[in-house]
RNA sequence: GGCCCGUUCGUCUAUCGGUUAGGACCUCAGGUUUUCAUCCUGGAAAGAGGGGUUCGAUUCCCCUACGGGCUACCA
């Protein structure tokens, strides 16, 4: 049989970095065996529903490569097929009718405390088909005021078998009686799910691990519709960085890195921070998923080629922005300097108007520095400007009776040649001949054309930005050192 | 509280009973009286605790501790 995945999303909000890594291991399963990976929007909760979410996570998936191949499909239009499937399982006698009002249920939980649990085989003084007279029963089945709950059996074991986990077992006892329909006649997850992974042919099923324990609710389910359940893969959560929890939209934000793949409304994504897409999804499928070799750097392909499911790992991992970065800095290495361009969109166009062709050669120059893309902007601007203002501790060391000696026959060298290697050669001549060391003057030259000890090769600068404004810089600095 | 899942360097992980417990990020020290960065070399750094099973346990079992998830007419 054909290998079918499926991401389900629910558009509640933004998809968030979990979602993310959900939406690629569902697609990786899928591609590993050359099936399909669809998109299912799971917007039953009416209220829950935002605007905009749902273009969001189409968008989303896109820019990360994740395109699902079909159109994506829509719970809230597949209302009928619910409910034929509910219909179905009170007939059967698998599910019935509940009248209780949420007042009666909160105030039942509050009077039994933690012994409180909904099933058709405990009576705690509520409303439901095994508690009140057929008569009644149908006038409120008619007035359309119920909910409709699954029938959960008693004392079995319920055993499920995930594919990460292995077999797990549950008392049946200690379970509720789940609704499936809600009272405004939408059905929850646990019902749309199995209807529809059945109807979609779903053959795994991977979700994060918080639906772990709704499992043995879908196997019943599966059961009682007489279907083969698919595969089922329960991924470990998205840790906090630091402290405990999973990661949460606030604890980005504090450590200030982003956990939406792309902007959302006045929230940057990591797209924004200048991760390639490719970046986000190598470190993502690291965390929790490893091969057996050392390799750690992957594109999609080479993911989809290598990826193993059994190598999926158990428990939770916190996500850590540094090592992001540094597998984004190992792919932006991958780049020519025109993609880098084409992904850096809005960033480069004044220098582009300046420099022309030539800026691929300083992409080129300075694309080994860059961790994100947006590091771009500081990079080209030691290109764009001369240096607005020094670093004062280098200004401070460096402020010495020769570093005006050295800025003098910096200034002759430079205009003695276009080649770069030929105005190095008569600097370190020069720094000789004044014994001066050639670090000292490379530090002095270098403070000069960049306002600091940073930046790229010096005498590639100066061969792009020309021997006047190399002059025009170092007499910035003469003037600044000797007013 | 109850149920379920998990636990190897600070972090992500390798190890399918016998290893000097390996790699990567981070960090530190070198490569540098010819710069910055990349990079290269090296260092520090781990089996939660206690019982078993076994000739031998990080690896298998049990208990405890800790962490995580669920416990909605949310997904």
């Amino acid at each position: 049989m054909k290998e079918r995945a499926r991401f389900a999303p629910s558009p509640t909000g933004p998809l968030h970095i979990g979602g993310v890594r959900t939406a690629l291991f569902n697609y990786l399963i899928a591609k590993k065996n050359g099936g399909e990976f669809i998109l299912r929007i799971e917007d039953t909760d009416t209220d829950r529903t935002v605007e905009g979410a749902e273009e969001y996570i189409i968008e989303s998936l896109k820019w990360l490569g994740l395109a699902p191949d079909k159109k994506p499909y829509k719970q809230s239009e597949r209302k009928e097929i619910y409910l034929k499937h509910v219909d179905l399982l009170v007939e059967n006698g698998q599910a019935y009718h509940c009248f209780d009002t949420m007042e009666e249920l909160k105030r039942a939980k509050e009077k039994h405390g933690n012994d409180f649990k909904y099933r058709h085989d405990k009576n705690f003084g509520l409303k439901n088909t095994f508690t009140i007279s057929k008569e009644e029963a149908d006038s409120l089945i008619t007035k359309g005021e119920f909910v409709i709950r699954m029938v959960v059996p008693s004392n079995e074991t319920i055993k499920v078998k995930d594919e990460i986990r292995g077999n797990l077992s549950f008392n049946s006892n200690e379970l509720e009686d789940k609704i499936i329909l809600k009272s405004d006649k939408m059905p929850t997850y646990h019902l749309a799910n199995v209807v529809d992974d059945n109807d979609m042919k779903i053959t795994s099923v991977v979700r994060g691990e918080e639906w772990l324990s709704s499992l043995p609710f879908h196997i019943l389910l599966y059961k009682y519709f007489s279907w083969a359940p698919p595969k089922f893969f329960h991924l470990p959560l998205i840790l906090k960085t630091e402290g405990q929890g999973k990661l949460s939209k606030r604890d980005a934000k504090q450590q200030g890195f982003p956990v939406f793949p792309i902007a959302w409304k006045d929230s940057f994504g990591f797209k924004e921070q200048g991760f390639l897409p490719e970046g986000l999804i190598n470190y993502l499928a690291l965390l929790g998923w490893s091969n057996e070799s050392d390799k750690e750097k992957y594109t999609l392909k080479e993911l989809v080629a290598g990826f193993d499911s059994k190598r999926i790992q158990k428990s939770g991992a916190r996500f850590d922005i540094k090592k992001a970065t540094w597998i984004n800095h190992l792919h932006i290495q991958d780049c020519s300097p025109k993609k880098i361009i084409e992904q850096c969109e809005g960033q480069t166009e004044a220098a582009f108007s300046r420099f022309g062709k030539k800026l691929e050669e300083i992409i080129d120059l300075i694309k080994e520095r860059l961790n994100l893309l947006s590091d771009i902007q500081k990079e080209i601007g030691v290109f764009m400007h001369e240096p607005s203002d020094y670093d004062q501790k280098v200004l401070q060391k460096l402020n010495q009776p020769e570093t005006l000696v050295i800025l003098n026959f910096c200034k002759l060298h430079v205009g003695s040649s276009e080649e770069g290697s030929v105005i190095k050669e008569g600097l370190f001549k020069s720094s000789a001949e004044n014994k001066i060391s050639f670090g000292q003057t490379m530090k002095t030259l270098r403070l000069a054309l960049a306002g600091s000890l940073k930046g790229p090769d010096l005498f590639k600068m100066i061969e792009i930005i020309g021997a006047e404004e190399t002059i025009k810089r170092i007499n910035k600095l003469t003037k600044t050192l000797k007013p």
